[in-house]
DNA sequence: TGCTGATTGACACCGGTTACCATAACGCTA
DNA sequence: TAGCGTTATGGTAACCGGTGTCAATCAGCA
């Protein structure tokens, strides 16, 4: 009936027209058990009637804590913060959480004084960390020493379980490298990711599993580095495929880069595959639109995502929930 | 000295170490000119030494007003959507605002209630709604009646423009058009975007116009629609592709579909730009890592987000901004 | 001495939560 | 049936950390 003044009603409102206290109200909502089963309902025809929804920031004040959760990250890959975002919001679909977004420059010298003052103003009830940036260990300490609990995601294991959630990018290259092998390729090129990404060193890493498992020597000649860039990874194709003998397949270290290097390839009269076989790695949505369609590793980027968040709000929960996913290798057209 | 027992220092504390009433130091924080300027810097000394930061939730309680501005989308192009996060961060950095992402399924029948219960629990201080959902009317007409301020992004002006940032899409596909007919081609054909979005009727406007302008007739059988998937690209341009007599180019509403119709044409054997040029639409990340690289048009996304972020934040600022901004057309190699 | 303007503080309030207390109802014993 | 301890239920007041209102104080000036 009477409700406030201008804007939505408050819990006052409700306890005066249910004819009970605040608290009992405040008991409502928050599924009391020491709670007479009348009341209950009596309370809650009159939250119906008004469409009383608690106010967060009140809520948060006197909780001591809100109900925010900051993704923070320094990506260059729409697709994956995306898909991260789709993640996060898929675990606290249905809860009182929100997603607060806050990309940062990795290469900034006042990186880590931003995020602090970010986390220092929003006082926000976690953080999940992307890589590359999920990589510093600083940052990680700075949200320890906030008391801001964090969960980071990467490409290896680099923090205690209750602040990781990580894919295995050694094994599912080295795997992806066997399965050139399988295919009866054994001259095959590496186009490495850019120095200080972690993820590219793991990368690296299961390129040599593979090779050594198969018994091939690693050829300088026929391995190269790019920044994850398209432009970089015609650089790199450029090189390898000027290499003698050429290489029959390059493995590279992410989509982008095997798109640079089908360009090169392209460019110097070479047929994907039939002259050359090529496999990326993420998955992106350019290596199924570009011709050939791009064979790939696929990290579950939204399973992981999810997991990271649900360990963030419900520690208990994510006891349930695994820290590490494996990768598939996607078979499309590029390899032969 | 005496600190809070456990977190961070509160408004009280700097009070009381610094031998001033609380709302002193709140004028301090909020550079009320009505205060001497030896109080001040008292203040201001007590608050560095603390390392004080006001809570932002007490802050949101007292002000009746949040920091937070909300992203709602149903995208289905990651690079746009980052764009578009990107530019609101630029509008709002160095402010207290932060920036809360909500996607939502336009296909749901539930959408609606989704993002009146997302508005509610969270009472933010504004939110920006990207195509294609902010094309729906009832979307702007909750956040009205819910005093949510709103803008839109979009296509075309479909509000008044304290609510609307938007782009003239059918006066830049004119362009793109007017350009092929420039090149000599009079044959050129047209892959809509799906029925259902304003941003496909506006582009096919301007194709209508740019025929029109040129004196040539539409024809029915070089124009398919897609639903802006690279797989409906594909179908789209073998439809076209297979007209007598066969259109000499091609305008896709978007650059997935364009790359589709690029994937048809070589299926065929027709080689791009020689035998058939393409123009798509949007200049994502695909359009220049395709082979050929891709001509299209560029909507500037980061500009106008920016530019709606002002508008929501710092109405009196936005006047002096555009509300309207104009796309350029990118050349790249897909046109002869 | 009285007036004026510049500073500053006391106090209530925003809308929730927690700690603690009061009351009623109930079961049990004497 | 009175007396008493328990348990269920709900109220009161304080508090979370800020902001708005309005009054008090004080110096300068006529």
């Amino acid at each position: 009936m009477i409700k406030a003044r201008d804007g939505k009603p408050t819990i006052n409102d409700v306890a005066r027209i249910a004819g009970v206290s605040k608290k009992t109200v405040s008991r409502v909502i928050n599924r009391s058990p020491l709670l007479n089963e009348a009341t209950r309902e009596k309370v809650e025809a009159v939250i119906a009637e008004l469409g009383y929804v608690p106010n967060p920031q009140a809520r948060a004040l006197a909780l001591r804590r809100n109900f925010l959760i900051g993704l923070i990250h320094d990506n260059p890959n729409a697709q994956m913060v995306l898909g991260v975002q789709e993640g996060i919001l898929s675990a606290i679909r249905d809860t009182e959480f929100a997603l607060v977004v806050r990309p940062v420059n990795r290469r900034s010298p006042t990186m880590l004084e931003d995020v602090r003052t970010f986390l220092e103003q929003q006082r926000l009830f976690g953080v999940m960390l992307l890589p590359p940036i999920s990589e510093n260990d600083a940052l990680a300490e700075l949200c320890e020493q906030l008391g801001v609990t964090y969960v980071r995601m990467g490409s290896v294991r680099l923090d205690d379980d209750a602040h990781m959630v990580a894919s295995n990018d050694r094994e599912a290259v080295a795997k992806a490298v066997a399965y050139l092998v399988g295919r009866g390729h054994s001259r095959i090129g590496f186009v490495a990711g850019p120095e200080g990404f972690r993820s590219a060193a793991e990368r690296a890493l299961g390129y040599r599993d593979a090779l050594a498992t198969a018994g091939v020597a690693l050829d300088p000649a026929i391995m190269a580095e790019g920044n994850y860039t398209f432009e970089t990874g015609i650089a790199a194709g450029e090189k390898l495929l000027a290499a003698a003998p050429r290489p029959t397949a390059i493995f590279a270290s992410n989509d982008e880069m095997a798109a640079g290097v089908l360009h090169a390839a392209r460019r110097q009269g070479l047929s994907v595959p039939e002259d050359l076989s090529i496999i990326g790695f993420d998955d992106t949505a350019i290596a199924a639109h570009i011709w050939p369609p791009l064979t790939t590793v696929r990290w579950p980027i939204q399973a992981m995502a999810k997991a990271a968040a649900i360990k963030l709000i419900d520690p208990a929960e994510a006891r349930k929930h695994p820290s590490h996913f494996l990768s598939d290798l996607i078979e499309r057209a590029s390899v032969a």
